[in-house]
DNA sequence: CTCGCTAGTGAATCCATCA
DNA sequence: TTGATGGATTCACTAGCGA
């Protein structure tokens, strides 16, 4: 019996398939704890004039008498708690979600993912590089969507490939605003009319940077709003497993076909270029014991205006200062904090050199290569 | 009586003066349906937790002042709905509010705007120009702030000069996007001891769009946390009346002397904002997420000597060395420097063609508009 | 005068690991 | 859980100074 139970409520995971159904109800049958990464890119509520589709049949008759805005927005938002608590659920501790809107309804999701203990960890504008003009000339063109990225809870260790983003943009830092086109030309999917299959079609490329950035290869991806599958196939070209949720079987069926079609890039593509962090650490010691340095030998800072001296265990000695190298350079400038790898030299016939050449020295010894 | 009480509760608009106090009462005592537009920098509830260095261990100066702090979101919830039904009894039938604030806090603005009776017209992101940079590479860069632009109600005839507007924008329709550097230089005001006068003092170009967009000249502009006085400062400029609110009279001081020497129509700080043209920077890793390039895909040098394989983050990788399309062709070459937009070919039906005919197709995409 | 160099700074929810 | 420690981490722009 116990055993029955703990099969029902934790059912295997059903990686890369799509799902039938009411995201919500769906979403509460899956393991709990099991989702790398959500993206969800729930509906807008453009017109907020009773179109939502709900979470059960009670709650609509409960308010199908006062089609005020307020009502409306109370049924959204109750609409929008369920899903983000149904969502949150499923997410391991560090796992993270994107959600994706306008103002016709962000401002009410991003208030309902903080209430929900969500920690928001940035905004991002996918600011479109050709939008539709406003034709009426009445307001500005909306020529942007928000995005919200957030942590299961704060302090979490959610993943963020900083490196990677950083290379993607040419080497500097990537920012909040990213700068992509709208999904057209081949890439928009048709139906059998030759019209749009889906109204809201996100491009690949939004979805390529969300997952080479807070996802790593192996990740479980889960969309609960899937449409014609973008987050599936962007998902598996980068080797992620997806797990798609859609409602509409025409919206289920583009989808199938498109990840049928979709290929994963290879195994060496998907590799990206890695932190720094990642990197093994090396004790200064080490240095010592491997002869690269001897006691008593003395070091110069970066600038020129300290020295100090090496000893047998792998502190350093300076004026009035004794400790680790990093310890000793902080003291020395006064500063919070010093990086003595890089911080501290040696001369090499007249030239000065840090002493991470070393520490570069050993980890390739390693057999660990550098980006 | 009737009459007493009316005037008692209808005093005379004290239009062009700062206003001292709390701007919830304040405004409680200023007659209704009087002011056109306001609009509104409410502090931001960051929530910031310890320290924060440069890598270059200087200390970044953080928005720690008490008016930011707040118990909770319930407490922040709490004022800014109270604030908010003061502003909107304020407005005209036909007027307008603008509300500035970053991921901290304005979704909660937001949904308390809906909540409130307003209606959103558009959100405007403040793209800024030079941002500060994520220090810990945590996170994206927060290089925006939004904006929201809201009627008194739905269906009301709020004032858009479009045409204005357009031409601002060399003429070509305002985007929800604007691009403006932060408040700098000598436009940022200092205190007697030189250091700023305000942590958070906004840059003149904005409310210059701001207002030139959403108001008409004889307006009259509230701001009920006027700081520095930007706001009125501008409205002084195009020839718009302002009533400021602060609460600080540190703050009511510096604004005073500014709004006396501000003089009406000065337009030469606010050309500074005049977009200087520079062909946009094209990251390589565009060509990726564009799908111009796949990721296991092979470039070929100019020369043919050497190739290398495309990776999903934007880098790539030949023959022991790893990096950027410039950083990898310089390896390979022996060379101190790269290009590699005119160093790597594709293949495209035999025939070799270099990368940059897809930066060009970008940019042709882009219009060639760095706004 | 210009040019080059150094120093400073901006609404920021900004570390990971081990004892 | 807390505290100590290693050591990773920045972009665009302005002001000011000296040559």
């Amino acid at each position: 019996m116990t055993k029955m139970t703990k099969i029902a409520s934790a059912p295997a995971l059903p990686l890369n398939t799509i799902l039938a159904g009411d995201c919500i109800e769906v979403m509460n049958g899956l393991p709990e704890a099991s989702v790398d990464l959500i993206f969800a890119d729930p509906p807008y509520n453009l017109q907020l004039r009773g179109d939502l589709h709900r979470p059960d049949n009670s709650q609509v008759d409960a308010v199908d008498d006062a089609w005020d805005q307020f009502a409306s927005f109370e049924v959204y938002d109750r609409f929008t708690r369920e899903w983000l608590k149904a969502a949150r659920r499923l997410l391991k501790p560090n796992g993270a979600i994107w959600v994706i809107g306008s103002y016709h309804n962000i401002f009410r999701v991003g208030a309902a993912l903080q209430d929900s203990g969500y920690w928001i960890l940035n905004d991002v504008i996918w600011r479109k590089a050709n939008p539709m003009p406003n034709f009426r000339g009445k307001r500005f063109t909306n020529a942007h969507e928000t995005m919200i990225w957030a942590s299961k809870e704060e302090g979490a260790k959610y993943t963020f490939n900083y490196e990677a983003l950083k290379s993607l943009n040419e080497g500097i830092q990537m920012r909040s605003d990213w700068v992509l086109p709208l999904c057209t030309g081949h890439e928009r999917l048709k139906d059998d009319n030759g019209d749009k299959a889906h109204p809201t079609q996100k491009p690949e490329g939004l979805l390529h940077r969300v997952l080479v950035g807070s996802t790593n290869p192996g990740d479980v991806v889960l969309d609960p709003f899937f449409g014609t599958g973008t987050t599936g196939a962007v998902a598996k070209m980068l080797g992620r497993d997806y797990i798609g949720i859609e409602r509409e079987e025409s919206y289920r069926k583009v989808a199938e076909k498109r990840l049928a079609n979709t290929r994963r890039y290879d195994r060496a593509s998907l590799e990206v270029t890695a932190s720094k962090r990642a990197a093994p650490r090396i004790p200064f010691g080490q240095l010592i014991e491997r002869g690269m340095l001897r006691p008593g030998e003395e070091l110069f800072s970066m600038n020129n205006r300290h020295k100090a001296k090496v000893r047998a265990d792998g502190t350093l000695v300076g004026d009035d200062v004794k400790g680790s190298i990093h310890q000793v350079g902080a003291a020395l400038e006064g500063a919070p904090s010093c990086n003595g790898w890089t911080y501290w030299c040696i001369k090499r016939d007249g030239k000065k050199v840090p002493i991470d050449i070393f520490r570069q020295q050993i980890r390739a010894e390693m057999g660990d290569r550098p980006n």
